[in-house]
DNA sequence: GTCTGTGCAAACCCTTTGCACGATG
DNA sequence: CATCGTGCAAAGGGTTTGCACAGAC
């Protein structure tokens, strides 16, 4: 990430290494506010608008996976950059990433149908994750 | 849909119906800007909040898509209420629904593997339709 | 020393909500 | 005639931006 950086032409400061650092340890997805609590805990003073720009430069630079979703906070991959799909959990906003899934022969059954180019995509199942299907005694 | 609205105890005004009119007839995705300025043609004094509380109504009948864009307005669907995959032009923001594209067989696969209880899905493709192709020379 | 990055606060934009008035069943 | 819907304006919330100061190269 950081050589991703400084060949783009970015800065390499303290406050960036500490989101970085925090992208690279966590397995999961957090949000930008997740990310600036943690970057507080290595840089006390380090702002939200701070976070949000970094996070801007490693995805300008491919290193970082936005998830955006209406009326919910964003949330970031820096472990598999590239596009790929997710299953959430509705009650504990858990995002795991499933393995065995291939788009590209449907990207190409819609390409024919549609005749679009296609350049990427957004694939999201929803759903109860298997702790909180315990949880609610089902 | 003036139907469902009643057996669910919703009024319908003549707000409501340029509204619904307007989504009966479109084929494709309006925003509830446009849905807005539709209306407004039948119904001059409608307001924004009315189509937006209009939309609420319908989608809490099932009768209307609501899709969500970071970012970027909402996009309604009246003619397919059910959730479906859509294929977007980044050009011209063209949103066309494909036909031979059947996610139950990956569903289960993801509910195997992941160990969730999978309720529903988003799955959006994003390229270049046939005439921005056209028109970008390529 | 120059130019980029930081931090603060305000702006953004679509959407939602509070409220008084008007219309529906 | 009780209740729900409308329209206006303001709030809401995550994200972005303008600006002056500080730090990286």
């Amino acid at each position: 990430m950081i050589r991703a950086l400084r060949a783009a032409g970015f800065r390499v400061t303290p406050q960036r290494l500490a989101v970085l650092r925090i992208l690279a340890k966590s397995a999961g997805h957090p949000g930008a506010g997740d990310v600036h609590r943690a970057a507080r805990r290595a840089f006390p003073a380090i702002s939200l608008a701070t976070v949000y720009k970094t996070l801007a430069a490693l995805k300008a630079v491919g290193q970082v996976l936005e998830l955006e979703f209406s009326g919910l906070p964003n949330r970031y991959d820096g472990c598999r950059p590239g596009p790929h799909p997710h299953v959430i959990c509705q009650a504990c906003g858990r995002i795991v990433d499933p393995r065995n899934l291939d788009l590209a022969p449907t990207v190409a059954v819609l390409a024919g149908e549609t005749g679009f180019a296609i350049h990427g995509s957004r694939v999201d199942f929803f759903g109860t994750c298997p702790a909180c299907r315990r949880r609610a005694h089902c």
